[in-house]
DNA sequence: CATTTAATTAACTTAATGGTTAAATACATA
DNA sequence: TATGTATTTAACCATTAAGTTAATTAAATG
């Protein structure tokens, strides 16, 4: 019965779920994969895994006995908005930001 | 020992603290102005304050026995940074947030 | 059909969160 | 100096979170 916004924003705040969103960036990954570079059991990554999943910032496939997972592209969108209304706070970022949306636009 | 994002992130996971900075936007509030709108006790809104100030999202002075509380605007920044690495993800909302951009400048 | 590989579930431990009530601190004022 | 006002601290409780090990499920392959 937790808010969405609450959820996505609470999933984003372990270190070892916003590395696995970054390895996601590069593409698909399978638990396996996206356990390795950590100190940590597999049981553990398919736990935050799972919290990021519920929080809708990753979906997940099927491919034999591996559940490849994805980046939900729409997900961070939700923590942005939010986050749009405070941007007005640091105007002086805007022109920066500005030319950077421009760069990307191409 | 845990780092700053982690620690913005978590604090901003909970309702009621966004619902604080959210009145903060409007200026300086005292802990009873904040705690006005909750069915909540003082000593439970004077925990989410400092949970607030310890994450940078907020500072506080001090005014006889008030201890108003202030937006930090710097502090969404590093938010607003992290999430800079993903936006690239969902360009098609970049023309309307470069507009928005456009019709903040001024 | 037995085995390996991939991942999850169960059961448990420890620590952190979010709330409470009651007591304490800090300052202003009658 | 006693009292009221604003806020915090202390002590406590219930729930959730993050990790573990051991057992289980699911699918592929020898």
């Amino acid at each position: 019965m937790i808010d969405p916004l609450s959820l996505k924003l609470q999933a984003l705040s372990d270190p070892t779920r916003r590395a696995i969103l970054a390895k996601l960036t590069f593409g698909q990954a399978t638990v396996n994969d996206l356990a390795e570079p950590f100190a940590m059991t597999l049981p553990a990554i398919s736990k935050h895994i799972k919290v990021l999943e519920t929080a809708g910032l990753i979906t997940r496939s099927r491919n034999a006995q591996q559940r490849p997972c994805l980046l939900a592209t729409e997900g961070l969108r939700e923590v942005d908005d939010w986050l749009n209304n405070y941007r007005v706070m640091w105007e002086q970022r805007l022109d920066r930001l500005g030319t950077y949306i421009e760069s990307i636009k191409e």
